[in-house]
DNA sequence: ATCCAGGAACTGT
DNA sequence: ACAGTTCATGGA
């Protein structure tokens, strides 16, 4: 991690192969979004770090990432806490320039790879979130998952409201381990999804599942096998959690919709690829195999 | 109306 | 191991 420490604010340094306003058109993607809030090319956001609350300015200046705190300036240590949260949110630990490499002699990813360059994995460093994110977006359209979402935050969230705005932060597995089953249908959740979200819950405030954990395992494949394990993690969801929590630049979620319908229109496709050409268009990506599904997620905002 | 959506568990062979 | 079925609802 490379970032300075000032009296007010602090100051991230990211990798050459950064663009702040490609990240910030991806995660502009919802007008539902609770999670984040954009203003005049400002990203704000609501952390709690160390049980406080702390709201956090992101703009980019000098080819930095200045990190300003409106809300109240957190301790010294609290401020390493969240250059880290930010750090891995953009996945800055990644060097793209062998993924660059590779893109520029694709046939596929060579013009989104000049269109959408600096543009970085926008992770999802907490495991609840992330595995909670994945069951909801399961088998239903993108729109609908982030109703889903916003009802859960709003209902079961908590909230810091400054000058109007009000922030939120995503549902602790702590509060979704103590409600029922009923409170989640009544928020259109169907019953099963309902089952694997509080049952993740539980098993997080359990401490069977944690991120720190599953960290360390010999390699992905085992974090892999350890995720699908979980009651409502199957591959698809397995694979996406290992791109959004752990950094993995190799994980493929094979069987997404949204990855084949991208793949689709790229090709000029009349149907959607098979898992068989998909694999075969992947020897090429070996080894950033996530990128190169992130860029084709990317390219449906088009 | 009709199809299907950024799947997974369950059931039967 | 593998294929077929069920879940269940909203968005386009």
């Amino acid at each position: 991690m490379n970032w300075k420490l000032d009296s007010t604010y602090i100051q991230i340094i990211p990798p050459k192969e950064f663009d702040f306003q490609e990240c910030l058109v991806f995660l502009n993607r919802s007008n539902q979004e609770l999670l984040h809030q954009m203003k005049d090319g400002h990203i704000y956001k609501l952390l709690k770090i160390d049980e406080s609350l702390i709201l956090v300015k992101l703009g980019y200046e000098n080819h930095m990432i200045k990190v300003e705190f409106p809300y109240h300036q957190p301790s010294e240590e609290s401020c390493r806490k969240v250059a880290e949260y930010v750090w891995e949110w953009f996945d800055l630990d990644s060097d793209l320039a062998g993924f660059y490499e590779m893109a520029a002699k694709d046939k596929v990813l060579n013009k989104m790879a000049q269109q959408y360059y600096g543009l970085r994995i926008l992770c999802i460093p907490d495991l609840f979130e992330a595995l909670i994110w994945a069951i909801i977006g399961q088998q239903i359209n993108l729109t609908f998952a982030y109703t889903l979402k916003r009802r859960l935050i709003e209902h079961f969230g908590e909230s810091l409201t400054v000058n109007g705005d009000t922030f939120w932060l995503f549902p602790s597995y702590k509060k979704i381990a103590s409600i029922d089953l009923e409170d989640l249908k009544k928020l259109q959740f169907t019953g099963r999804k309902a089952e694997y979200i509080i049952g993740i819950a539980n098993s997080m405030k359990n401490e069977e599942i944690t991120k720190e954990s599953l960290l360390l395992q010999q390699d992905n494949q085992k974090i892999v096998k350890s995720l699908t394990a979980i009651r409502g993690i199957g591959p698809w969801s397995a694979d996406y959690v290992m791109m959004k929590c752990f950094h993995s630049i190799t994980s493929f979620p094979i069987g997404d919709v949204g990855l084949q319908n991208a793949l689709k229109n790229r090709l000029g496709m009349e149907r959607k690829p098979t898992v068989e050409e998909m694999k075969k268009l992947a020897e090429n990506w070996e080894g950033w195999e996530a990128y190169a599904t992130f860029y084709l997620w990317r390219s449906l905002y088009e």
